[in-house]
DNA sequence: CCGCGCGTTCCGCGATACGGAACGATGTTT
DNA sequence: AAACATCGTTCCGTATCGCGGAACGCGCGG
């Protein structure tokens, strides 16, 4: 395992996920490097063009090389590919935000979205990592995994004193999905969402679409006529997954 | 410059690029390294999550990884950011395919899009990068480069034979486009795009604002009223820019 | 059954990444 | 104003770590 290269691609990550330019000492402390290791790494990803400096031996900042080459990543990925006109369908007869999510390690990784005309308060960005027991979607997915025990008790681990969050509550709660078929999110009290899985050939989720809307305007009568949107829709996209 | 880090990006990009899983082999010759290096490399890359490799040997591909640093760079490009709003406006009055981009080297890339209810034939997803003088927005971006004749130059040279591309006649244009500012394109027949640049406190461009809609929906009046719609959306752009 | 090409492993060599220390510039404190 | 702190950068001797040629095991097709 080379040195240099976890290194850089730490570095790169760090200087990524910061909102705002990072100071070279700052990086170098935060990873617990040398300086010079860490000025060299960079004076790499510079000259690839990953990286820019600010004049005069500034901050450094990420370019869009980095998202140039992400983009590639996701246009290519199937579910995303596949998703499209189904997450549109599901936006249409909704009319409200819809999303598509995959399982990534215990977190869903939302890969696209339609906002509604109306947006709601609390919206995660396509590209954004959540725990998967905290969405409809991810709770769909999880309760067709065979350890979904094992990934609701490190997420409950991770997330504890940060938020309130009961694992045993919640695995409850996966068996009510599971034998449903979709699952209903209130972690939010002014957001409702509905999540069902997209089932791959190996029985397991390929992904999972949802649809999230102001509590407000969802009677119970509509939170049935979303369910079963979601539910059909996840349905036909399976079939058509399964005929690639 | 860390030898190990130039050729991991290198790896990671020729894969990222591959439209399908690609084998050692394949990725070793096309870099001209030895397989054990980039063995070596991959394996690295494989376990930070940014690749992974199919069972037994296999092909090696990217994961969304990848995808997920990019959007956090282009969740916090200022550009992008900004020109939510105006990007929504635009298609909102012109009822057409609208987009963000921005000038990197030569090219532009496509920060943003927001596609028509009737979409547009050739349409060029966000994160591509295209050479710039063949876009709307591009030409509006580079009549304010003091040395757009480089651009040009260099970009006819790389697309010599490809494609039917003069330098001159693209430099006698883009003096019209200076002059009026804004540019048409009709680089496909089926396409007309109209684009404007979004003029930075530098006097450069910090981005372009672009219509694009299917030639036979566009006629004098109609392209005339889209080009007002183009021009005032990024003046006002331009102005919120210079007020942060 | 042999030969080919694949991904992988091994290993000795030496280039190269490493990190501590020093430097000049900048801006902050006393 | 002077002393100080901290920044990014440069330098350099050392040993580490990446390097690449060769060999291995495997699956496949001739």
């Amino acid at each position: 395992m080379d040195r240099a290269v976890h290194r850089a691609f730490r570095i790169l990550e760090t200087v990524t996920r910061a909102k705002e330019p990072m100071r070279l000492s700052t990086i170098a402390s935060s990873l617990e490097l040398q300086k010079s290791t860490v000025h060299r790494i960079l004076q790499t990803l510079v000259a690839m063009g990953y990286v820019v400096q600010e004049p005069n031996g500034g901050r450094y900042r990420p370019t869009l090389r980095t998202w140039e080459m992400g983009s590639n990543v996701l246009h290519d990925h199937p579910v995303k590919r596949a998703a499209a006109p189904f997450l549109a369908e599901l936006h249409r007869v909704t009319e409200e935000t819809v999303s598509v999510m995959v399982l990534e390690g215990d977190d869903v990784i939302y890969l696209d979205k339609l906002i509604a005309p109306r947006p709601i308060r609390f919206t995660t960005r396509a590209g954004s990592r959540v725990p998967a027991p905290l969405t409809a979607g991810g709770q769909a997915m999880l309760a067709l995994e065979p350890d979904a025990r094992a990934v609701v008790e490190r997420v409950a681990r991770r997330l504890q004193a940060e938020r309130a969050f009961d694992a045993e509550t919640v695995l409850a709660a996966l068996e009510t999905v599971r034998a449903r078929g979709y699952a209903v999110s209130r972690n939010n009290p002014d957001v409702v969402s509905v999540g069902a899985a997209i089932l791959g050939r190996d029985g397991r989720a390929a992904g999972a679409l949802s649809v999230s809307a102001p509590a407000e305007r969802i009677d119970p009568a509509r939170l049935e006529a979303t369910v079963e949107a979601v539910r059909v829709i996840c349905t036909r996209m399976a079939e058509f997954l399964g005929r690639l």
